[in-house]
DNA sequence: AGTAAAAGGTTTTTT
DNA sequence: ACCTTTTACT
C-alpha cells in the first residue's frame, strides 16, 4: 500500500482565529450574524466566509447570554464541526463554550436516540450498521428467503441495498425509483417488497439501525408524544451545507424547531453535490414558504480565490443544463487583486500527467508553496492510482482522502463482529461473520447454530448461551471454539464496569482467536493481524466499546490506507482527495486531474439533466478550492481494460464543462493526439508463432 | 456438508 | 482487476 496517513488535524491552513465575534466581518456577513428577528437563510457563495460568519454568530450568542448547551450545530461531517467549534471555544471567554451540541445529522440522530429513543420503543443498546453491513444484511436475507433462485438475474445485494437507500432517503414510491435510477431492476418490482419487509423486520429483531433509520427515528420522535420535549432542548439551530441535506432531513429541522426557537441554515445552491444521496436544493428554496417569516441573506464576497480563478470558476457554472441555472443567482466576486491564469494542461496519456503533476507540484514548492499548502483533486477514488505511483516512486508524502477505507477490509470487520457480539447479542449479522469464519461451518451448520442459540428471535441472551456451552460442532472447529468461547468470556468479564476489560485490552484478547481463523482465511495473515494492534492502539482512545462502535460507524477515519500510519512522514505533505470529500476546504495551489469527458462529467450522468447538471457543480465546487492557482489536466490517451483482457487505448476530449471556458484558461501542450498504437503491425513477421510452436513441439516429440 | 475452482458481473461520489 | 455467485469435487 502506498504512503499514508491518519492525522486527524490535516486540515489546510485556516484562518486566524477571530478574537472576537466580530471582528474583520463584511456587512452582510454582519447582518447575519445579528439576524435575531425568525428563520434565516444564508446563501453563502465558496470562499465567502461562511465558517467565519456561523463561528461568529455562535460566539454572538453567547457572549449575549445564550446557553452553549441549548445551541445545536450541524454539520456535513465530523471534521468541520469540530473545527468549528474548537474556533469557538478558542475565541470565546465562556467556560461553557465547548458544550455546544455539533456534529453530523446521523451522530446527533445517533446521541438523542440513545437518551430517549428506549421511550420510543427502541432497543437500548442498538448497533448502527454502515453501508456495508447494509448490503451484507440483504445478502443474508436474499438468500434466506430464497429471493435468489426466483429469477436468473435477480439483484445482487448491492443493488437492492442502492434501492432501499434511496426509495427511504428520498421519500419517493418504489415504481418511480425505479424507473428514473434502476431501470433495469423495474421487472422485480413485486420481489422487492416483501424483500424490503424482510429487511425490516430482521433489523428490529437484531437490534440494528442503518443510516437512514437513525433519520427516520429521529424525526419520528419529534412527530411523537416527545416532540415537544425534543423541540425544548435547543434555542438555536444551525445547519450547516443546507444544499446537501435530504427531505428527511428538513423534516427533522422543522420537527425539531417550536415557536421561539432561532434556525440558521448556511447554504450555496451552486455546490450542491450530494444528490446521489437523495440531498435536493429543494430545500433551500423552500426556506421561506416552510419557515415563516424567513430572511434571506446571501454572501458574495470571496475571500479565498484571486480574480483570474473566481473568473474561469464563474464562467464554468453560469453554463446553463438543461435550460436551467442556479435558483439563487449571484456572481462571486474576489478582493484579492493580481494572480494567476489558471493553467489547462493537455498531457499524452496519463503517465505524462502524473510526472507534470509531480514536476509542477515540486516546483511549486521550491517557490515557497509548502506540500501541506497544495491539493490535487479528481472525480474518482481511482483516478489517483497513477498519480499515486509516481508520487511514491519520487519520495513525496502524500494523504489520501476518500475512495476504499480500511473499516471496510474484511478483517477488520471479522474482529469489529467480535466486538459486535459483545455489544449486542442479537446482532445476527456480526454472528454471521463469525461463525461462518470458523472451520467446518458451512451453512448449514450456521443455521442450525443460528436456531440453538436463538440469535434475533429476542427470547434469551444467545451470548449467554453460547459462553455456557450450548452450540456445539463437531471436533474439526475444536480449539477455534475453545478459544472463541474463552475471549468471549473474558471480555464479558463478570458484567460489572470496573472490572471489564478497556476496549483495546479486548481487542488484545480476542488477538489469538483472530489469528487462529486469519490463518485459514487468508494468505496474508500476518499484515492483517499487523492491523489489528493497530486498530488497538487507536482503541486506547476510548473507554467505551459501544461508543468506539458507533463512533467508527458514524465517523470513520476518512483517509485512506493505515490506521497509524508510517512514522517515518515529514511534517509536510501533499493532499490527495475526491471532489467530495475536498468540499469546504481550500488550498494555496489545486489541481485537477482528469478533467475529461467521462469522468468530468461522468458518463454515467450524461443524458440526465440533474446529475449533469450536479456534474457541473462538483467542477465548480473542485475550482473554487484553489485560493493561487488552479492547475487542470487531463490525459489525451486512454488505456481501455475495463472488463478483462482489452488492451486498446481511446482519445479522450476535454470536459465540455471546460472547453466552452478555455479563454479563461492558459493552455498548455498539444492539442492533438501523437497516435502511435503499438499493437498495429509495423510490416509482416510471417511464421514467428510457427516456429516457436515447433520448437515446442520438439522438446516433447 | 464444506471447500476449492470456475464463471459471472461490475459503472462514482459518502453519512 | 476484483469480488461474488455457481459449480464441481472431496
Amino acid at each position: 500500500m502506498f504512503e499514508s496517513t491518519v492525522i486527524d488535524a490535516v486540515l489546510p491552513a485556516s484562518e486566524p482565529v477571530p478574537s472576537a465575534s466580530l471582528d474583520g466581518l463584511n456587512s452582510a456577513q454582519r447582518a447575519a450574524v445579528h439576524h435575531d428577528t425568525g428563520p434565516l437563510l444564508i446563501v453563502a457563495g465558496a470562499g465567502t466566509g461562511k465558517t467565519k460568519t456561523l463561528v461568529s454568530r455562535v460566539l454572538r450568542l453567547i457572549e449575549e447570554g445564550a446557553e452553549p448547551n441549548r445551541i445545536l450545530l450541524l454539520t456535513f461531517t465530523r471534521r468541520s464541526s469540530s473545527e468549528m467549534l474548537q474556533r469557538v471555544r478558542a475565541a470565546s471567554s465562556n467556560r461553557a463554550a465547548g458544550q455546544v451540541w455539533g456534529g453530523t445529522f446521523h451522530s446527533v440522530a445517533n446521541r438523542l436516540l440513545r437518551q430517549f429513543g428506549a421511550s420510543a420503543g427502541l432497543p437500548p443498546n442498538f448497533t448502527v450498521l454502515d453501508a456495508s453491513d447494509a448490503t451484507d444484511l440483504f445478502g443474508m436475507v436474499r438468500t434466506e428467503e430464497g429471493f435468489g433462485e426466483r429469477s436468473k438475474r435477480f439483484p445482487r445485494a448491492n443493488t437492492i441495498a442502492g434501492i432501499y437507500t434511496r426509495l427511504v432517503s428520498s421519500q419517493a414510491k418504489l415504481a418511480d425509483v425505479l424507473e428514473v435510477d434502476f431501470p433495469w431492476c423495474a421487472d422485480h418490482a413485486e420481489d422487492l417488497k416483501p424483500l424490503f419487509e424482510a429487511y425490516t423486520k430482521r433489523k428490529r429483531a437484531n437490534a440494528v439501525l442503518d443510516y437512514d433509520d437513525l433519520l427516520l427515528f429521529w424525526r419520528a420522535i419529534t412527530k411523537s408524544s416527545l416532540g415537544p420535549v425534543l423541540q425544548d432542548l435547543f434555542d438555536h439551530i444551525l445547519i450547516d451545507e443546507y444544499q446537501d441535506t435530504n427531505p428527511i432531513q428538513a423534516d427533522i429541522v422543522e420537527g425539531m424547531c417550536s415557536a421561539t426557537t432561532q434556525l440558521c441554515a448556511v447554504g450555496d445552491d451552486a455546490q450542491a453535490i450530494y444528490g446521489f444521496r437523495s440531498a435536493t436544493v429543494a430545500n433551500m428554496w423552500n426556506f421561506a414558504e416552510r419557515f415563516e417569516g424567513a430572511t434571506t441573506i446571501t454572501l458574495e464576497q470571496n475571500y479565498r480565490s484571486t480574480s483570474p480563478i473566481l473568473r474561469a470558476a464563474n464562467a464554468v457554472i453560469a453554463q446553463p443544463i438543461g435550460g436551467k441555472k442556479p435558483h439563487f443567482s449571484k456572481e462571486l466576486w474576489s478582493s484579492i487583486p493580481g494572480g494567476s491564469v489558471p493553467r489547462l494542461v493537455t498531457c499524452h496519456d496519463e503517465t505524462a500527467q502524473s510526472a507534470w503533476v509531480v514536476d509542477n507540484i515540486l516546483d511549486s514548492r521550491e517557490r515557497g508553496i509548502d506540500l501541506r499548502d497544495q491539493a490535487v483533486l479528481f472525480r474518482a477514488g481511482h483516478h489517483s492510482n497513477g498519480l499515486e505511483l509516481e508520487l511514491t516512486r519520487r519520495d513525496v508524502p502524500f494523504v489520501k482522502y476518500g475512495g476504499l477505507k480500511h473499516l471496510e477490509s474484511a478483517h477488520v470487520k471479522d474482529l469489529l463482529s467480535l466486538l459486535r457480539i459483545l455489544d449486542n447479542p442479537a446482532d445476527q449479522l456480526a454472528w454471521h461473520r463469525v461463525l461462518s469464519s470458523l472451520e467446518g461451518v458451512g451453512p448449514a451448520t450456521e443455521r442450525r447454530l443460528v436456531a440453538e442459540l436463538g440469535i434475533g428471535s429476542d427470547a434469551v441472551d444467545p451470548l449467554r448461551r453460547f459462553l455456557s456451552g450450548e452450540g456445539q460442532v463437531s471436533s474439526a472447529a475444536d480449539q477455534q471454539f475453545t478459544e472463541l468461547r474463552s475471549a468471549l468470556t473474558d471480555c464479558v468479564g463478570d458484567g460489572s464496569e470496573s472490572a471489564s476489560l478497556s476496549p483495546a485490552a479486548q481487542i488484545n484478547r480476542l488477538r489469538p482467536f483472530c489469528e487462529l481463523i486469519f490463518a485459514n482465511k487468508y494468505d496474508n495473515s500476518v499484515a492483517r493481524l499487523a492491523d489489528l494492534d493497530a486498530l488497538a492502539t487507536t482503541a486506547e482512545t476510548y473507554n467505551s466499546r459501544s461508543r468506539m462502535l458507533v463512533e467508527l460507524t458514524l465517523d470513520p477515519p476518512s483517509v485512506t490506507g493505515d490506521w497509524a500510519g508510517p512514522p517515518h512522514l515529514d511534517d509536510d505533505w501533499l493532499t490527495l482527495s475526491t471532489i467530495h470529500s475536498a468540499k469546504g476546504l481550500e488550498w494555496r495551489h489545486v489541481f485537477l486531474l482528469h478533467a475529461a469527458d467521462g469522468n468530468i462529467p461522468s458518463d454515467m450522468a450524461i443524458g440526465d439533466n440533474d446529475g449533469m447538471a450536479e456534474e457541473l457543480r462538483l467542477l465548480y465546487v473542485a475550482m473554487t478550492r484553489a485560493k493561487e492557482e488552479l492547475s487542470i489536466s487531463f490525459p489525451l490517451r486512454y488505456h481501455v481494460n475495463r472488463f478483462g483482457s482489452d488492451d486498446r487505448h481511446v482519445y479522450a476530449q476535454l470536459s465540455r464543462f471546460v472547453e466552452p471556458t478555455v479563454e479563461h484558461f492558459h493552455v498548455i501542450g498539444d492539442k492533438i493526439a501523437e497516435a502511435i498504437d503499438l499493437r498495429t503491425p509495423v510490416g509482416a513477421a510471417t511464421g514467428v508463432a510457427e516456429q516457436v510452436d515447433s520448437m515446442l513441439a520438439s522438446l516433447w516429440d
